[in-house]
DNA sequence: CTAAACTTGACTATTTTAGTCAGGTATATA
DNA sequence: TATATACCTGACTAAAATAGTCAAGTTTAG
């Protein structure tokens, strides 16, 4: 099980953005070079999170996004949700007729990755942008 | 991120077969009808537990695998690690010389993800074969 | 008016996943 | 000893997901 480039990247981006969006907008370009992120995928990323209402935008020259929220009210969750990177541990569908894998009884395992499941989003919803932030005053350029 | 079908598979042979493996050896054609995995796949699975000394097998005509460890010892952990299903929340190498992404800083996010990792990995650690088997012991057919 | 920056949608190479297929070899049992 | 059952191994492949690229815009500060 592993995290995807979008998901990663969606939070180093918007790690970046608030570190530096005090002042101005902050343009895709910078938070490109300064992550080693190519422009184009950011741009798709951040179509998403401005549509969940994430981040704003400004157009034209000097324009740049901006946090739509205080970052102690993004959790990775948000985040995450957003960008469509979602945890999934199971194939069978929730609740579905037939239960799990088309067969009468419920998977015998479906307990410990409905278990698990929550355990990875218990993780995200207790996390927010503000954590990361403090996290890394020490390294902080 | 997602949890393979192949980790997935694993653990569901492994909870079928420790409920039937008290007095033969379970063969995975058994597994393979009960559980709706494709036998072929099964052999493929079964071939790395194998390796990794979580069962044993037994050829022949009235063959098949028997647990080669106590339910209790037998952890999330150690299935997964047989069959490759490894917990990446990072790219970039630990410990490599120039950091994350060949830059020279260490990316901003990184201890998140070594968190998430580790945060996963512990639930995988505490958990065992006993425990599913407990836990079914109501749908146990 | 023009360069910087957001906006949108389509396209694509690569990798991973989830298997299949085709051959084996070992052994219990009749 | 014949045979069916079951393990064993390696190569192959279709489909899906990932991680982008590419092209053609629109907006606006200066």
């Amino acid at each position: 099980m592993k995290l995807t480039s979008k998901g990663r990247y969606a939070v180093m981006a918007l790690v970046d953005l608030a570190r530096f969006d005090n002042i101005n907008p902050v343009s895709l370009r910078d938070i490109s070079l300064r992550q080693g992120i190519s422009l184009d995928y950011l741009e798709q990323i951040f179509s998403k999170l401005k549509k969940n209402e994430i981040v704003k935008s400004i157009r034209g020259t000097q324009g740049g996004y901006v946090l739509n929220k205080k970052p102690n009210d993004i959790k990775l969750t948000n985040i995450f949700h957003a960008v469509d990177e979602k945890v999934k541990t199971v194939q069978c569908k929730k609740e579905s007729k037939k239960g799990c894998n088309g067969k009468a009884t419920k998977c015998i395992t479906h307990n410990l990755w409905d278990e698990l499941e929550t355990h990875i989003n218990t993780f995200f919803e207790n996390k927010s942008l503000k954590d990361l932030l403090n996290n890394n005053k020490e390294t902080r350029i």
